[in-house]
DNA sequence: CAGCTTAAAGCAAAGTTCTTGCTTCACGAG
DNA sequence: CTCGTGAAGCAAGAACTTTGCTTTAAGCTG
């Protein structure tokens, strides 16, 4: 049963907390649940009943970080939007701490959703994106176009080559996307 | 002092080969460090000491398990080459298995290469076969081209949305790479 | 080839984390 | 108000991890 202003949501809330503190404050190798579990004011074995292992729980929590909480600023121009969206997605998750978070929510149990909900929160931004541009009588690719040449891109230079990302690449990928192939 | 020869090459193949057995026999989740160390026949603290934890390892014999042994098939033409490429990578890397391995991967030290490695892999057979259209003087996209077009997007398929893979995409994307947009 | 040097492995004890059965608590329903 | 139920607390035992010291063996030197 839910019960969703009850205790386990206090539970919920207070570890997760005390998860982004401890995560500041003494590093992430340093990071035990035992040491979350102090901080929350809770038992370990809540949060091995609850979570199953640290790696969920972190997962947990970096989920929730990515979760966006505004819409894409409006720009007046479906490139400019998807620009500006690209580089702000570059900018928070090329830092260390960023690709940290996205690790982490891959590394969840692997047939749950956590990782899936990542690519839903982007596609829900694009999706505004593209519904304001046909708002405005632009002509726009689709959401699958987007995660395919933009999106999809930039996930695997943060994953697989860390150090080869700028802004500039993310602008290439949306002009490519938008104007066809360039030099470059 | 690297000693290839000697005992810590037959440590380090002995573990290696442990854990890809017992992750046959008793599945990811079973597997620790001393059921390990057991069947390797060294001592616990031998893995810690060189290994650190259970995490590095596995993303060590993960990398070592993604190193492709052979070139890529040459069928005499560059597309009909890249089509079997990504059908074969799709056909590896979709499965439950071949999820674990790229997750194992990505799970090691963030400071290490082991990620980067795994994009290098990629990025070596597919200059095989870009080397290869050259020869022929065929028309040929650059290697982060392919990279970007299509080991990138079916990659974020298999980390973030597993389910939306098949041949027919990577065809898709081999063909859009190539071809320039078509209607989906 | 014998002896030396040294990186890595073995061993064992101490410390920490993880699991689990049982008890207690508190929200929500009747 | 009382009851039912799912979640949290507690505590003991098991398992895993760390660490100082000892031993082994590969590679070098004479």
């Amino acid at each position: 049963m839910v019960r969703p202003g009850g205790r386990s949501a206090r539970v919920q809330e207070a570890v997760h907390t005390a998860v982004r503190e401890l995560q500041e404050e003494v590093g992430r190798s340093e990071l035990t649940v035992p040491l979350v579990a102090t901080r929350a004011g809770v038992t370990p074995s809540t949060i091995y009943r609850r979570w199953g292992d640290l790696q969920e729980l972190l997962s947990d929590v970096a989920v929730e970080h990515l979760r966006p909480d505004t819409p894409p600023p409006s720009h007046g121009h479906l490139s400019a939007d998807l620009r500006g969206w690209a580089e702000q997605f570059i900018e928070e998750m090329s830092s260390p701490v960023g690709r940290t978070y996205i690790r982490d929510a891959l590394l969840g149990h692997p047939d749950g959703d956590n990782a899936a909900r990542c690519s839903a929160y982007a596609a829900e931004q694009i999706e505004v994106m593209l519904a304001r541009a046909a708002k405005r009588g632009e002509d726009a690719p689709d959401v699958e176009a987007v995660l395919d040449r933009v999106v999809a891109p930039m996930m695997y230079r943060i994953l697989f080559r860390p150090g080869d990302l700028t802004a500039d690449y993310a602008h290439l990928l949306v002009r490519e996307l938008l104007d066809g192939p360039t030099t470059r």
